[in-house]
RNA sequence: GGGGCUGUAGCUUAGCUGGGAAAGCGCCGCACUGCUUGCAGUGCGGAGACAGAGGUUCGAAUCCUUUCGGCUCCA
């Protein structure tokens, strides 16, 4: 079964098959960069990145763009209302541009730290005023926008295909329309392209209308348009940006262009906190710069990926705890087939004790059935079940088995769903890369291994739960050593 | 008020083109290893669930109706 995606336009899955045979033009909508990463968008960023590595994975050469707002999202995703940048900015009384800034590093420097793949193209809003303007002269030209009071609006009466994505018809939206009606929109469904800037604003462009802003929604438009075309393969985005976000960005990229815009949508659902929304109101933001503290990277992907992307995911202390368990017996056992491997030599006449392919052909399975990592991450549990029996029992250590084991851990695990390092921990090796602390540990040891010999099992099991706590997770061995790793 | 999604073991989740209820964590037992009844790792085995009620069907976690609960978007 090739691969398939579930398409939010069509709400079924669809077989993949990207516009130009061999390569995979993705957008996926990035951050409004005026506070820091918090856990929700984790998880987001997690499920596409590993999109993206999947992808490549089957041979694509993806090209990857995820924008940067930092201009013309307004407070409450509204029409009306302050920018959350200029908001921002005034509350610490600083320049819009340093608020950017600040939260695009900090950005930046998160998702490094959870190991999720810089996008080949980051495109900042403000960066690409130009083509935004331009966009919007094309829509004005074409008849389906008009300026009204300095302001552009797009007249959603004048394209057809207004609400495909997000099922909704118009008259829906009229009858449910705001009490407060903007006087400067001919129908309460417009939505804005181009806004004219009262005196207090701070982040502002000349363009053909008034001194403004662009609309949270052209952003998207222009910049995915530039550097994917005008009709590309993917499209992502959070379920929340449906609509609407997502069908304004349809609406005025197929009007201005005249050609189909994102061919498969995708959309991943939300992350909750202890069954309760995540949100300042509530004080229950975590943000991923704390939880990092905390757990490491593998952890938190593993995490994210225990539940489909589409699926909701609860956090909590409890669940994280869990896939901290299950990800280092995980870990442990590609660690003793890397060492295993190490000491191995090829063994004639061997016979593998089960197909690796058969797991080959289970994790494609599941991830080709619209990228379902849970699943695929069972069928790794599986392998390793199989992995360790193998190492526990007394068949021959064959290098050429186990350097297929290992190449395939890499290149799923490691390479498509980054749950575990490279180069998972092997003992008295120096992944470290400090000496002094690895001189530590090992001092640690010999004293630990002292406090067995002299049956004091208190502070010996101290010692081994201390340096736990740190990630450093001893494993005694049948020779008499005790080896340790890093998680 | 309307649209969409959703409710599976103690926890987090797969399964949902109808026919075996699955994984990880947690829990219980046994074996092996660590010179040992601690504790840890691995292996083997076990207990444990389809929110409630109807319906369609030879057969439903899976389809339909409804009640209750949750999430999300538009009001």
């Amino acid at each position: 079964m090739s691969l398939q995606i579930y398409n939010t336009l069509t709400r079924t899955k669809e077989a993949f098959i990207p516009l130009t045979p061999g390569r995979v033009n993705i957008y996926v909508c990035g951050p409004t960069v005026y506070s820091h990463a918090h856990i929700g968008h984790a998880k987001s960023y997690i499920s596409f990145d590993v999109v993206v590595r999947y992808l490549r994975y089957l041979g694509y050469q993806v090209k990857y763009v995820q924008n940067i707002t930092d201009v013309g999202h307004l407070v409450g995703d509204a029409e009306e209302g302050e920018d959350k940048l200029q908001k921002k900015a005034r509350e610490e009384q600083i320049d819009p541009m340093q608020v950017a800034q600040a939260y695009t590093w900090s950005y930046f420097d998160d998702m490094d730290a959870l190991g999720v793949i810089r996008p080949d193209i980051s495109p900042h809003a403000t960066g690409h005023i130009i083509e935004q303007i331009e966009m919007i002269q094309t829509l004005i030209d074409k008849g389906v926008a008009y300026e009204s009071n300095g302001s552009v609006y797009f007249d959603v009466y004048q394209h057809e295909g207004y609400g495909k994505l997000s099922g909704r018809k118009l008259e829906e939206l009229e009858s449910g329309a705001r009490l407060e009606v903007n006087p400067e929109k001919r129908h309460p469904a417009d939505f804005a392209l181009w806004k004219k800037a009262d005196p207090t604003h701070l982040m502002k462009w000349p363009s053909p209308w008034s001194v403004g802003f662009p609309g949270w929604h052209i952003e998207c438009s222009a910049m995915s348009m530039k550097y994917l075309g005008e009709t590309f393969d993917i499209h992502g985005g959070g379920l929340d940006n449906i609509f609407p976000h997502h069908e304004c960005e349809i609406a005025q990229s197929e009007a201005a262009t005249g050609k189909p815009f994102a061919r498969y949508w995708m959309h991943n659902n939300t992350l909750t906190m202890n069954g309760e929304k995540m949100s300042k109101s509530l004080g229950n933001v975590l943000n991923v710069h704390d939880l990092l503290k905390q757990y490491s990277a593998h952890t938190v992907r593993y995490f994210m990926l225990s539940s489909h992307y589409r699926s909701r995911l609860d956090y909590s202390d409890e669940a994280i705890q869990a896939a901290e368990q299950g990800l280092s017996r995980l870990l442990s056992t590609v660690g003793k087939l890397q060492e295993t491997l190490a000491g191995a030599a090829a063994v004639d006449g061997f016979t593998a004790p089960f197909e690796i392919d058969e797991f080959r052909e289970r994790f494609e399975a599941a991830m080709n059935d619209d990228f379902n990592a849970p699943r695929a991450m069972a069928v790794l549990f599986d392998l390793s079940k199989a992995v360790n029996q193998y190492l526990s029992g007394s068949e021959p250590y064959d290098q050429t088995f186990l350097a297929a084991l290992d190449d395939f851990f890499r290149r799923t695990a490691h390479g498509v769903l980054g749950i575990i390092p490279e180069k998972a921990a092997t003992s008295g090796q120096t992944q470290l890369g400090n000496e002094l602390i690895e001189q530590l540990i090992d001092l640690n040891l010999e004293l630990r291994n002292e406090l067995r010999k002299q049956k004091i099992w208190g502070l010996a099991d101290m010692v081994r739960e201390r340096l736990k706590a740190m990630g450093i997770v001893l494993e005694d061995r049948s020779d008499g050593t005790t080896g340790w790793s890093k998680a």
